[in-house]
DNA sequence: CAATGGGTAACTGTTTACAATCTACAGTGA
DNA sequence: TCACTGTAGATTGTAAACAGTTACCCATTG
C-alpha cells in the first residue's frame, strides 16, 4: 500500500462539466459577472480551455440552481436576485431543513455533535477577527453537518441545489449588516442545543426559529421584486 | 390581438432533450425497462432517432428524478426501488407538501376549489369503473393543483423531481392494494375540507395526515432493503 | 413620426465523427 | 487460489459543421 501523501494528484476523475459547473457558480456567486449579463457558450468555452459540452452541462445545473436563466435559443443569463428568491429559498429551505435536523439530531450521536462543536468554536473566535467570507463558510459548514448526518440523499440534493444562492444571501447579509457577526455564534449555539436534546419535535422548532430569523433579517434588504 | 383558441400550437418549441426525457420517463416508469437495466447511450440514440446529444440530457435529468443510476464511463441504470427510495420521497413530499399547502390554501380561493372539486367528482365515479391508471391519474391532478397554487416555483420543481416516482409508488400501491380505490375520496375530499378552512396550520396537519396515511400503507410493501 | 417588414448577424440546438479514457472480465503466471 | 496484465467494449470528451431561431438594424410606408 502506497500512502496517500506521495501520489500526485491525478489531472481530475471527475466530470469535466462538474469541474466546469463549480467553476462557473463560483465565479456568478462570488460576483465576477454581472446580474442580467449574457453568458455565451463559445466564449466560456475558449476562456475555460473546453469543448461546448460540458458548458452545457454545466449552464443546464446552474440553471436548476437558480443561478442562471435559460432563454430557448438566447444562451444564458445570469440571474437577478429577487425579493421573491429570497422568499422561496428561505421558506424551501426551512420546509427541508427541519426535515433534516429531525432526523439528523436522533443519528448525530457523539461524531456529529463534536463537529458542530469545533465549527462552534471558530464562529466564537471569528468575532474578533471579522473576516465576513470565514463567517459565511462557517455558517454553511454548519447547516452541512445537519444534512450530512439526516441521513437522506434527497435532502441532502435539494440543499445543494439551493446551497449557492443561501451563499449568496449569507454574504449579502454580512454586507449589509456587519453586526451579524457578533450574534453568529450565540444563535448557533441555541440551535445547537435544542438539537442535543434528541427530540425531532425540538430539532424542528429550533429549526423553524434559526431559518425564520435568518429571513426577517434578510428581507430588510432592498432588493428588486422582480 | 389574436385570441389564443385559434392559433394552431406551433410544430413544438420543446428542445429535443425535453421530449427524450419524457418519453425516456414513461418507458422507465411504465415498465418498459426491467430494474438494474443498462441502458446505452448509443442504443437508445438509435430507437429514438436522436443523437447522442438530447439523450445524455435526459439522462442527466432522470437521474436527479431517481429514476436512473449514472455511473461513470458505465452508463445509466434503471433504478432498482427500495425500501429506503420509498422513505426518502415520503418524508421529503411530505416536507415540501407541507409547505405547498399552507401557501396554497390561502391562495386557491374559489378556481381552486372548483378544480379540486372537478377532480374529487371523478373520483368518486370512479369506485364503479375500477380502473387503477385512473386512479393514479386523478390522484396526481388533485395534488398538481396544491402545487400549481402555491405559487412557488421551487417547491414546483423539486416536486417535479420526485414526481415520477410518486407515480410508480401509487401504481405499485393500487396493484396490491385494490380496495384502495375505494378509500381514495374520502381521503382526498378530507383534505379538501383542511384547505377549504384557509388556516395554514389546518392545511399543513391534513397533508402531514393524508401523506403518512400513504406511507404506511406503502410500507406493507414488499420492496428490497437496497 | 410610428408601424411595418426585410434582411442580416449571431447564437443556440442538433448531428456526426473521432480521440481519449475507463471498467469489467478473461487470461496468464506464480 | 491469488494477483497481475491485457484487451474489448463502452462511455466521456472534443471538434466541426449545419440548421433553426432570435434580436436588431434599417429602409419603407402610411
Amino acid at each position: 500500500m502506497i500512502p496517500d501523501d506521495v501520489v500526485s494528484p491525478l489531472p481530475s476523475q471527475r466530470a469535466l462539466g462538474d469541474l466546469v459547473t463549480d467553476v462557473l457558480r463560483e465565479m456568478i456567486t462570488g460576483g465576477r459577472f454581472q446580474p442580467g449579463q449574457h453568458l455565451k457558450e463559445t466564449e466560456l468555452a475558449e476562456a475555460l480551455k473546453v469543448s461546448r459540452g460540458p458548458i452545457r452541462q454545466a449552464l443546464a445545473r446552474l440553471e436548476e440552481e437558480g443561478h442562471v436563466e435559460l432563454r430557448r435559443h438566447r444562451g444564458a443569463f445570469v440571474s437577478t436576485l429577487t425579493r421573491t428568491d429570497v422568499e422561496e429559498v428561505h421558506t424551501l429551505r426551512g420546509a427541508i431543513e427541519r426535515l433534516a435536523a429531525g432526523r439528523a439530531c436522533t443519528r448525530m450521536q457523539g461524531a456529529g455533535f463534536a463537529e458542530m462543536d469545533e465549527v462552534l468554536e471558530q464562529m466564537k473566535s471569528v468575532d474578533t477577527k471579522i473576516d465576513p467570507e470565514d463567517a459565511v463558510r462557517l455558517d454553511l459548514q454548519f447547516h452541512d453537518i445537519i444534512y450530512a448526518y439526516c441521513d437522506h440523499s434527497r435532502v441532502q440534493r435539494v440543499w445543494e441545489s439551493i446551497r449557492g444562492q443561501v451563499t449568496v444571501f449569507l454574504r449579502a447579509r454580512n454586507a449589509s449588516f456587519p453586526d451579524f457577526l457578533e450574534v453568529g455564534y450565540s444563535e448557533h449555539k441555541e440551535l445547537r442545543d435544542a438539537l442535543a436534546l434528541g427530540d425531532p419535535q425540538a430539532a424542528q422548532d429550533g429549526i423553524d426559529k434559526h431559518i425564520l430569523g435568518a429571513y426577517e433579517r434578510l428581507k430588510r434588504l432592498n432588493l428588486p421584486d422582480r
